[in-house]
DNA sequence: TGTTATATGTAGACCAGTCGTCATAGTATC
DNA sequence: GATACTATGACGACTGGTCTACATATAACA
C-alpha cells in the first residue's frame, strides 16, 4: 500500500464495495462488477489473480477503512462518548435515508455469507472490526472511562450500532437507529466515570 | 396452515433454513437444498410454486418462528428483564459454540441479501422481527415498564442481541455477546422504574 | 374391488448465467 | 527499441433457477 496502487484497482473495489452492500457477496456477480465499473474481465483478473474472493477482501478492508476513518474523525470533534454516538448516528440516518435504506453496513452481509467459509475475507472483516474497536475504546479511555470497562463497551456500541443498522434496512425506517442510539446514551451517560 | 402441511414442505423448510443460515440466500443453490434435504426438484416447485424466493420466505418465518416461541418461553420463567436477557444469551451461547460459530442468526443473512429486493422475503423477515419486539415489550410492560420506554428499549435488545451474534460468528468467539448482554443487562437494571 | 380424481413425488431438458483461464494487444518507462 | 506492466474479450466447464411431462400415492365413491 506503500505506492497509491492501480487507478483501475481501486475503480474495481469501489464498485464492488458498493455492490456487496446492497446484493450481498453471492448476489453479486463479476459481471456486475465488470460493469458498474468499466473494467474488463481480465483486468480484475489481473489486479486480483484471487479472483471473487480476493475482491472481497479489498472490498471489505476498504469499505471498512472509511467508516474508521469516520470513526477517528468524529472521535476527534465530540465532547464525550454520547455526544460521538449521536454524531454518528446523525451521519448514519442521512445516509439510509439518501438511498432509501438500501445501503445498510457496507462489510456485515459479505461478512455473514463468507463467514467462516472465506478465510481470506474473514480475516479482513476481523481486522476491520478491531480497527473500530480501537478507536472506540481509545475515545472512551480519553474521556475517563477505565480501560476493563471501556473494551467491553466499546463492543456493545458496535454490536448495537451493527443490529440497528439492520433493522433499520428491514423496516425501512431509521426509528430502530433511534431507539438504539437513545439507550445506548443512556448507558455511556449513566457510565461516566468522572462526570464533567 | 390449518393442516400441519406436508412432511415433505417441512423438510424442505427446515433444510433450507439451515443453510440459508450458513451460507446465505444467494450463496445456497436449490441444489443444495434438495441434496440436504433428498427431495426431487419439480417437488420443490410442487409446493413452492414461488420458487427460490417462496422457499426463502418461508425458511425466515419458520426459523424466526422458533426463536418466538425461545423468547415466549424465556419470558414467562425470567424473574425479571435482565434475568431473561441472561437465560436467551446463554442458550445462545450454547448454540454458537456447538456449532462451532458456523450458525449465526437464522434470518438475518438472508434479509440483508435479499432487502428490499425481494419484497416477500422482506415481508416475512418484518413480521418477524415485529413478533419478537411485541414479545419482548409485553416483557418489559409486565416488570413495570411503562409502554412508552418499552417499545424502544425491546428494539434495543434486539439490535444489540443481533449485533451481537455477527460479531461473535466473525470473530469465532462468545465475547462479543458477554459485553453486549452486560451493557444491556446494565441498562435494564438501571432503568428499572420501580425496584423489586 | 374397480374407477376415477386429486395430491404429491420424480426425472430431466433448458438456457442464461457463474467464475476462472488464456493468448493477444496495448501502453508506459527506461 | 526493449522490457515491463496493464488491458482485452472470447472461451470452456460448470451451476443457476425454472419449467414441462410423467409416475406414483392417497382418497372418494360406486
Amino acid at each position: 500500500m506503500a505506492p497509491p496502487k492501480s487507478k483501475q484497482r481501486q475503480i474495481l473495489v469501489r464498485a464492488a464495495a458498493k455492490l456487496f452492500r446492497r446484493q450481498g457477496y453471492s448476489g453479486t456477480g463479476l459481471r456486475d462488477i465488470l460493469a458498474a465499473s468499466g473494467a474488463a474481465r481480465g483486468s480484475l483478473y489481473h489486479h486480483f489473480p484471487g479472483g471473487k474472493e480476493e475482491i472481497g477482501a479489498a472490498a471489505v478492508t476498504a469499505a471498512g477503512g472509511l467508516v474508521t476513518e469516520t470513526f477517528a474523525e468524529l472521535s476527534r470533534q465530540a465532547h464525550d462518548p454520547a455526544d460521538f454516538l449521536r454524531r454518528y448516528t446523525r451521519l448514519l440516518v442521512q445516509w439510509l435515508e439518501a438511498s432509501k435504506f438500501r445501503d445498510g453496513c457496507p462489510i456485515t452481509t459479505t461478512l455473514l455469507e463468507t463467514t467462516p467459509g472465506s478465510p481470506a475475507i474473514t480475516a479482513a472483516g476481523q481486522a476491520v472490526f478491531a480497527d473500530w474497536h480501537a478507536v472506540m475504546e481509545a475515545m472512551l479511555a480519553r474521556h475517563g472511562w477505565p480501560p476493563e470497562r471501556a473494551a467491553p463497551t466499546a463492543t456493545a456500541i458496535i454490536a448495537g450500532l451493527e443490529g440497528a443498522l439492520m433493522l433499520a434496512r428491514v423496516r425501512g425506517s431509521a426509528q430502530p437507529i433511534h431507539d438504539t442510539t437513545d439507550a445506548l446514551c443512556a448507558l455511556l451517560e449513566a457510565g461516566l466515570p468522572t462526570a464533567g
